[in-house]
DNA sequence: AGTACCACCTGACGGC
DNA sequence: TGCCGTCAGGTGGTAC
């Protein structure tokens, strides 16, 4: 899921949880999701400090470590299948310890940990998040970026408008699903050329957007508590499209499935 | 600049 | 039941 909004969720989680608790020490029991670091490291970095706030640049989340010498951040990427559980005690039995990947342990006997099924996702630590965010390449927040440089970025865009939407260079914070949702929504079919648009179209995608990830962060990216009218629900091969009626397809787009709907997208 | 693959991992699912 | 291929919401690298 670890889109825009379902890092927004899990960084809502953390500050609602892990905050302002003294850190005993970490453990990396799949420690292929350490890069850049390793388990004594990171925990040599978090020990004795105490997590005080949180940030989420597209699908990154940055937790802030205060307590010691130099500001220092927890970095955490969700790859496609990572997620976050915190418990005081032990793990409830719903909580899939088997892939726990790293476990933050707070003094009192709290844990937090990084639960991530397919080991492909990101744990580091930085002293300076707008420079790691500059390293990775990372375009402007998808939620902070302004209507008018959405137009300007999309604009004079040679490939398919789907695959400049979840370019994290371009705009961080979109990827396969919530792409189809705001392409969808917008009327535009995922293969049209971005350059294509038009300003109008475009201006029409940004506010889209900017809905439809606000939307989904407010319905805690539950696909049965989104608004009516949404593909997200029915974002099935042969399903009923929310809108008009018709068969939902797919086609594939810089080598990932996009679901769409022939008779609402035309543009 | 854009695309097309491959790789990294594991699990679920359909077909035989 | 088991084996096999395919697919899955991520990014990063290479080669054309």
């Amino acid at each position: 899921m670890p889109e825009l909004p379902d890092v927004e969720v899990f960084r809502r989680y953390l500050a609602s949880t892990s905050l302002h608790k003294k850190i005993d020490g970490v453990e990396a029991p799949g420690p292929r999701v350490l890069k850049g670091t390793s388990p004594s490291g990171l925990g040599r970095v978090l020990k004795g400090r105490e997590f005080t706030s949180t940030r989420r640049h597209g699908k990154y989340l940055f937790v802030r470590a205060d307590g010691g010498g130099g500001a220092k951040s927890l970095v955490l990427h969700f790859g496609m299948t990572g997620y976050l559980e915190y418990f005081e005690g032990g793990p409830g039995p719903g909580v899939d310890m088997d892939h726990a990947r790293v476990v933050v342990d707070f003094s009192g006997g709290a844990h937090l940990v990084y639960i991530a099924p397919r080991q492909i996702g990101l744990v580091t630590w930085t002293g300076d998040e707008e420079g790691f965010i500059e390293e990775k390449g990372l375009g402007p927040d998808a939620m902070e970026i302004d209507r008018d440089g959405f137009v300007e970025l999309m604009r004079g865009r040679r490939g398919d408008v789907k695959s400049a939407l979840m370019d994290q260079s371009l705009i961080a914070g979109v990827g396969n699903i919530y792409s189809d949702e705001i392409l969808f929504q917008s009327g535009v079919r995922p293969d049209a050329k971005a350059g294509d648009l038009g300003g109008k179209k475009l201006r029409e995608v940004h506010r889209v957007m900017r809905r439809v990830l606000k939307a989904a962060v407010k319905a805690r990216v539950d696909p049965e508590r989104f608004p009516r009218g949404y593909l997200l629900p029915r974002r099935v091969e042969g399903a009923e499209c929310p809108r008009c009626g018709g068969r939902v397809k797919t086609m594939k787009a810089v080598g990932r499935t996009a679901y769409y709907c022939p008779g609402c997208q035309k543009g």
